[in-house]
RNA sequence: GGGGCCGUAGCUCAGCUUGGUUAGAGCACUCGACUGUCACUCGAGAGGUCGCGGGUUCGAGCCCCGUCGGCCCCGCCA
């Protein structure tokens, strides 16, 4: 181990370095101990006199001349030391450099000779000639390796997470994070700009009103009470509105306490957007413009509007309420088809109300017999009792339940030549999940997604309540949703058929965002809460404080969120939201970097009036 | 809560199917050679509780059970 002994700064001010006189461009970079960074030195550049500082990302120690790749933020720089412009000194230390050692050097950019020149590399054109350099940060040999060779898998995620100081320098997750500060630059920018301010609310809260499991502080001065953390901004930035700041954002963050997957952190980003007196037609051209100004910043190009499909639409021709409209094959139903045959599979679904749904797939014929049952698994995976499948052979109409079709019904169904139809029978909680995935499915199997493709949606006119298990009302957005004008009427007598004022934006299948128009009568805010059960005591002790705002004088308003990392996730081409966070947590929760959560000392309990039992 | 995959040198992996002496390779690391490389090349060397615990067996990296950790999925996530 090298002891170098060095103040921080000492040896990096070097007074014996000539002013800078080229004419090269400056960098914005520059500071007392660095003229440029290494990966922007361009041919702009032969001539110019540089210091720069970084990491040593490779060498290649010819004996009697030694090439290091410099490499900072911006890239990577073939450094070259050669007796005819190193010391001899300097030349015998630069070939003993370990990687990811950080060193200050100086030398001049020149260009390389036409045969040495490197189409690979942006700085190719150029290398700086060293005539000196220090080593300022002195490394191990590093846990898992930044440069990696060509073929070369990445560390396993355990390490990268471990050593997330090391895995942070490969340029990929640099340029991730560089492209996540853009996008909430740009958001920032566009939100200010239309008269958004904003506002932070506060991370230690009161719990959310249902939904998903509260991160939970204790209170040292209240014994026995806790803080949540908050699931989202929601009741603050409403009462931002009834405060008069009428137009609010906030690059929030928010914390759910479940079960985590590739798309979904236990802390996680949302761009958060409430306004005044305004109709959802206000928040889908101001969400069309946001999301048109995110996407530049990746280089894309989308539509200025986008679709506008009914949920109940969307949810009759894809199954789902986000549908990746990138390929067509919509669900039909073929129920009339088997009405009145004497198939007991579909006699039975008929019978209890349910109906027979599916899709003709354009050239399923040839999918094979395996293929099929693959499909069925992942349809009875999903809830159904079977797939039927039906195409059109020689002899007419083949598949087991072809026998049972009349002449008539065969003509309606009208399955084309190397069609494949696929059906599901059952009640519509049963063939919309089934034939979602089925349709998912069969389009990835026959190559139907157009990988170029971006298909943004709105679907609106949410249904307001679902029904849980045990039957009761839950709400489809949160508990603040507005209902339909037109439904209030319904409210008591069939509350499941009341439209919400509620949005979602939908992009090849997955949801970006959504929001809704919020009440803002106290009256209905009670009615809604006690049809979720939630009586007016209860209401009051939980929402007392948004109930005496909303009394206090409170303008229509209402919002949308959008998951940031997701669209961060999007727009970098990345695959798990992991990398687009800097610091992200195991599918466990846990932080391996510093190790948390972990245990604390039994004193410390002891203030927060807390005491662990076993389990 | 449930299911699947993975865990062997600092890193990426082979070895496991069919149990059998000193567990291998590439990169990184150490030493040596090399004056235009760019995944430099060449030679030598060091480096292993085979995640952990238990079991089966004359014998376990390999088979069985449990456990820990990571990833993916279902449930869950208004």
């Amino acid at each position: 181990m090298q002891l170098l002994n060095l103040t921080p700064l000492d040896g990096l001010f070097d007074p014996h370095i000539p002013a800078l006189t080229s004419t090269a461009p400056k960098s914005r970079f520059a500071t007392a101990t660095r003229s440029h960074l290494a990966g922007e030195l361009r041919a702009s550049h032969v001539g110019a006199k540089v210091k720069l500082g970084g990491w040593v990302h490779r060498t290649r120690n010819l004996g009697g001349i030694v090439f290091l790749d410099l490499r900072d933020r911006a890239g990577l720089v073939q450094v070259s030391f050669d007796p005819k412009w190193t010391p001899a000194e300097a030349l015998e230390r630069a070939g003993k450099l370990g990687l990811e050692t950080v060193i200050t050097l100086e030398g001049e950019v020149a260009a390389r000779p036409p045969e040495m020149r490197n189409a690979e590399m942006e700085t190719g054109e150029i290398e700086v000639r060293a005539s000196d350099f220090r080593i300022v940060g002195p490394a191990n040999t590093p846990a898992i390796p930044v440069a990696r060779g060509r073929g070369e898998k990445l560390p396993a995620e355990e390490l990268r997470l471990k050593h997330r100081n090391l895995d942070l320098r490969r340029f990929e997750l640099q340029k991730n994070l560089i492209l996540r500060h853009q996008l909430q630059q740009t958001t920032r920018k566009f939100l200010d700009e239309r008269g958004y301010l904003e506002i932070e609310t506060p991370i230690l809260s009161k719990p959310a009103p249902s939904g998903a499991r509260d991160y939970v502080v204790p209170s040292r001065v209240h014994p026995g009470e806790f803080y949540a953390l908050p699931q989202s901004p929601q009741v603050y930035k409403q009462l931002l509105m009834i405060s008069g700041f009428d137009r609010y954002f906030q690059i929030a963050r928010c914390f759910r306490d479940e079960d985590l997957r590739a798309d979904r952190q236990p802390e996680f980003t949302q761009i958060d957007i409430e306004a005044s007196f305004i109709v959802p037609e206000d928040i889908y051209s101001l969400t069309e413009g946001l999301l048109a100004a995110l996407w530049k910043d990746a280089g894309l190009e989308i539509p200025p509007t986008f679709e506008r499909l009914r949920y109940a639409d969307v949810m009759e021709r894809f199954g789902i309420d986000r549908p990746d409209t990138r390929y067509a094959l919509e669900l039909f139903d073929a129920s009339e088809a088997f009405r009145g045959t004497e198939f007991v599979v579909t006699n039975t679904v008929l019978a209890a109300g349910g109906r027979v749904r599916g899709l003709k797939v354009p050239g399923g014929a040839a999918l094979s017999r395996k293929q099929l049952d693959e499909i069925e698994g992942i349809a009875k995976l999903a809830g159904a009792g079977g797939l039927i499948r039906l195409k059109r052979g020689a002899a007419g109409l083949e598949g087991p339940a072809a026998k049972f079709l009349s002449e008539s019904a065969v003509q309606r169904l009208a399955i084309g030549e190397g069609e494949l139809c696929l059906l599901v029978a059952g009640p519509e909680h049963v063939t919309n999940p089934a034939l979602d995935r089925v349709r998912q499915d069969v389009a990835q199997r026959l190559s139907l997604v157009p990988e170029n493709k971006r298909s943004f949606l709105w679907v609106t006119d949410f249904p307001l309540f679902g029904r849980e298990q045990d039957g009761t009302l839950s709400s489809v957005h949160h508990p603040f949703t507005s209902p339909h004008p037109d439904d209030l009427h319904l409210l008591d007598s069939a509350p499941e058929k009341v439209r919400a004022l509620a949005y979602d934006v939908v992009l090849n299948g997955l949801e970006l965002g959504g929001g809704s128009i919020r009440i803002n009568d106290p009256s209905l805010q009670r009615k809604v809460l006690s049809l979720l059960g939630i009586g007016a005591d209860d209401a009051q002790l939980r929402f007392g404080f948004l109930l005496d705002a909303l009394s206090a004088g409170a303008p229509p308003h209402g919002g949308i969120a959008f998951g940031f990392d997701r669209l961060a996730m999007v727009l970098a081409g990345a695959t798990s939201l992991r990398d687009v966070i800097a610091f992200p947590k195991t599918t466990a929760a846990a932080a391996l970097f510093e190790d948390a959560p972990s245990a604390i000392p039994p004193e410390d309990l002891r203030d927060l009036h807390l005491q662990t039992i076993a389990n």
